[in-house]
DNA sequence: CTTGACCTTGACCTTGGGTCAGGGTTCACG
DNA sequence: CGTGAACCCTGACCCAAGGTCAAGGTCAAG
């Protein structure tokens, strides 16, 4: 009865297909994991099929749940291979770097909650008012995106001047006269860099703004580094590419600040 | 004041450096995005390093956080050109997925848990409450072990003898004779295979366990297709190539089984 | 005797980058 | 006015964890 078992070629296992199927995986990923050799190869039958038999299937198992788990499979091996205690240890260890991962996401979920109901993620909640004041009090929606630009980037790569920059925009919006100026300013884009009306507000624009003095005053801890002034560039200039006779309007303002001896950065 | 600004060829932008600390990723990663076209390449500088705009760095922004959030860097593209309101809608589709992973992540958690605190991950808990009963009765824990990993298998590969097994498990270890033979089997795993008491031992057993017929009958649903046969075979002589005596003590309990008409699979 | 479903190996493709090699640029210090 | 450190450039290869394709052998059924 038992030579019959073992004369008959076909009943020595299961195929690599049946296995795979057993622990709900691909024929290919054991494969693989046998070239890992993180399960030994089975024998193989008269016409070299592999065979598996139920301590593979086993050992499938064990490999497929901590794979699953995401455990890198170079782990696996010397893992299974271990004590039982270090085994505990070890699982412990992967338990935590799951729940690691899984808080992780949640972050990432919210900030692409808040990605998608406007700029909270890159902004704070300060700066958002602000941007909506400025839709409030109608001025055009590509002006808004640009300060909400500049804004941004004024976060990101000179945060000591960042809230010089809200606090600036938060106290102007309540003087008529700034922002009659700033939407003029803003017409402005379309003019030809020559006009003489842009030497003019550039005037009235000083002025005013050397109306609150405090608001204009860098902090004593200016920034540091060779590329403080590349940045200080990049936000002070932003958008100016687009718009020549902006960038003359500023050039002219500043100059005005600086004869009126306020501290701006070059470049 | 301008000109100067144009004519000072350090000051047209970040380097690659600078603004990958901006969006706080490597620079090989900026570059990877530039490749797949994610990312516009930015103008270079006289030396041919890249210089880095406002414009780019709200860009890495961006992508930034979309590909933090999983969002494959092959969607990304096509998502940020494309209308608010598609892109609003892809990023609910972008929240749904994280929402997916983070559930299956703390499903597989869970499995670990309970990989960790026993079988519970491989086997229904009343067939862990058999195992605890089989230590309790003081077996060996290499039985123990080896019961195990037959009930594992059985559930996996041939689920309808799967309660089958267990109920007969829990029955019989009602029985203190069936209880003092099993024991005795399992100290045969060190006999001669042609040791005289194994046939003994075998009726003995067989008796027993026709004392309940019921329990020894095969559901009328046999399992179907070409490997049932050997889906039997590997369940049934699961680790037997480890004791011949064990292969021909049930080898022999087989025999008197089908002789008393039970329906015993053969492989 | 053919068909279709398996199995075998081997070589290359994928994603999101990291690493190495070989060379050019810029900047601050001495 | 060097010189060293810290950048930058390109291009080529490497990683996990498999997937895909190719070219052929095997098996059971009609």
């Amino acid at each position: 009865m038992e030579e019959e078992r073992y004369s008959h070629p076909m009943a020595e296992g299961l195929t690599i297909g049946q296995a795979a199927a057993f622990v709900d995986i691909t024929v290919k990923t054991v494969r693989h994991y046998h070239r890992l050799g993180l399960v030994a190869e089975p024998e193989r039958d008269h016409s070299g099929y592999r065979r598996y038999g139920s301590a593979d299937l086993l050992r499938l198992v064990q490999v497929r749940a901590l794979a699953g788990a995401g455990v890198p499979l170079a782990e696996i091996g010397e893992l299974l291979d271990a004590e039982p205690e270090r085994f505990a240890t070890a699982l412990d260890d992967v338990r935590r770097r799951l729940t690691e991962q899984i808080e992780e996401l949640m972050g990432r979920r919210d900030t692409l909650h808040r990605l998608a109901h406007g700029d909270r993620a890159l902004l704070p909640d300060r700066a958002c008012a602000v941007l909506e004041r400025l839709a409030e009090l109608d001025f055009s929606p590509d002006y808004v995106t640009t300060q909400r630009e500049a804004l941004v980037l004024s976060r990101a790569l000179t945060p000591e001047v960042f809230d010089l920059f809200l606090a600036n925009l938060e106290h102007r919006l309540d003087d008529p006269e700034f922002v009659e100026l700033t939407k003029r300013g803003w017409e402005a884009r379309s003019w030809d860099p020559d006009d003489p009306r842009i030497e003019e507000l550039a005037s009235a624009v000083a002025a005013n703004l050397l109306g609150v003095r405090a608001l204009l005053t860098l902090p004593a801890k200016r920034p540091h580094g060779p590329d403080a002034a590349s940045r200080y560039g990049v936000v002070n200039h932003h958008r100016e590419d687009e718009a020549p006779s902006i960038a003359r309007l500023n050039g002219l303002v500043e100059g005005h600040l600086r004869a009126a001896g306020i501290d701006i950065p070059r470049q």
